[in-house]
DNA sequence: CGTATTTGACCGGCGC
DNA sequence: GCGCCGGTCAAATACG
């Protein structure tokens, strides 16, 4: 598997510094990145013109100047809903008990095929998570990063041939999400957004080995380049344009130890594919990522793919 | 039998 | 207001 590109949608600081740390142990060493200029986009003013979702998906935008924050991220002052970002991890959870609750009633009025009729629980403003996308080259559609995923929906992607597979972790209490979907332009190529945080450790790894992996050392002194961090937002994902997450890499990705634009991956096993069920063996893991790392590609391709997408 | 996946229906946001 | 679309739900089904 390549790891073709990552990208990251906007992170409130309270949000993201967290995001790390949940999975790691407090022993941890401090995780040099991951919280993309914040002070940058936080007090953007949130507006998002047609002419930004172009430019983002052209790769214009520059993160630190025009990058709007995402509304859907933050505790989005338009949004009455208190909830906050610190919360809102729990917020699935929540709203799986209300609507658990509220479908004991329903349950007994199901339509014989047992699709509801409207059992659906009113949630206004439902926020979202922080969204963290990444392309890789692989032919397993569900990689493995350490965690247990549960699917949940399944969908067709306009304009692709490719479904998209909605994916959920199975821990209790816990809402992170993913999304899997294939790149149309290239079916080699899979395309990962994970939203959300953990709120707990890797169940695939044994006590001492948790929080192992966000040190380059378990990715084979490999780390993702990020020149330009971009960010997921809400117009984007609501106009279903899966490319404008996707950060193209330029011809000039180095897989070296840089320090700015390094971004490390948001959890232990990140870039596994998925045997379902891999080796639990810290150096197993070890090993396995520093090949799968070995392969990681530029992909200057994806900007050419993406326009004529348009 | 417990757990995971499949899959059509439903919901809510957004654009026109 | 209507239709489109992404995302989610949950019964049925498959799988171990």
């Amino acid at each position: 598997m390549d790891l073709l590109g990552i990208h990251q949608d906007f992170v409130a600081p309270s949000l993201f510094d967290s995001f790390q740390p949940s999975i790691l142990p407090p022993s941890s060493p401090p995780l040099p990145v991951f919280h993309h200029h914040d002070d940058d986009i936080l007090h953007e003013p949130h507006t998002y013109s047609k002419q930004q979702h172009l430019n983002h998906q052209a790769g214009l935008l520059s993160p630190a100047s025009t990058v709007p924050e995402s509304s859907e991220v933050l505790n989005n002052p338009a949004t009455p809903n208190s909830s906050s970002i610190s919360s809102s991890s729990n917020e699935l959870a929540a709203n799986d008990e209300q609507t658990k609750a509220g479908d004991d009633e329903d349950k007994t009025k199901k339509p014989l095929m047992g699709f509801r009729l409207k059992p659906k629980k009113k949630n206004p403003k439902r926020q979202r998570e922080p969204r963290f996308a990444f392309m890789t080259k692989s032919d397993i559609d569900h990689l493995d990063d350490g965690y247990r995923w549960r699917k949940y929906g399944q969908k067709a992607v306009k304009n692709s041939p490719y479904p998209r597979s909605y994916y959920r972790c199975t821990t209790a209490g816990c809402g992170v999400k993913k999304r899997v979907e294939r790149s149309s332009d290239d079916p080699t190529i899979v395309v990962t957004t994970y939203e959300g945080q953990h709120t707990h450790p890797c169940p695939m790894m044994p006590r001492g080995a948790i929080g192992i992996a966000p040190d380059s050392s378990a990715f084979g002194a490999s780390s993702f380049i990020i020149p330009q961090p971009m960010y997921l937002n809400h117009q984007q994902q609501q106009q279903q344009q899966l490319q404008p997450y996707i950060y193209n890499s330029t011809p000039s990705l180095n897989i070296t130890t840089a320090s700015s634009n390094i971004i490390h991956p948001p959890f232990p096993g990140f870039l596994q594919e998925r045997p379902r069920f891999s080796n639990p063996n810290p150096s197993a893991l070890s090993h396995r990522d520093h090949g799968l790392l070995q392969d990681i590609v530029p992909s200057p391709m994806r900007t050419e793919a993406k326009e004529e997408d348009q």
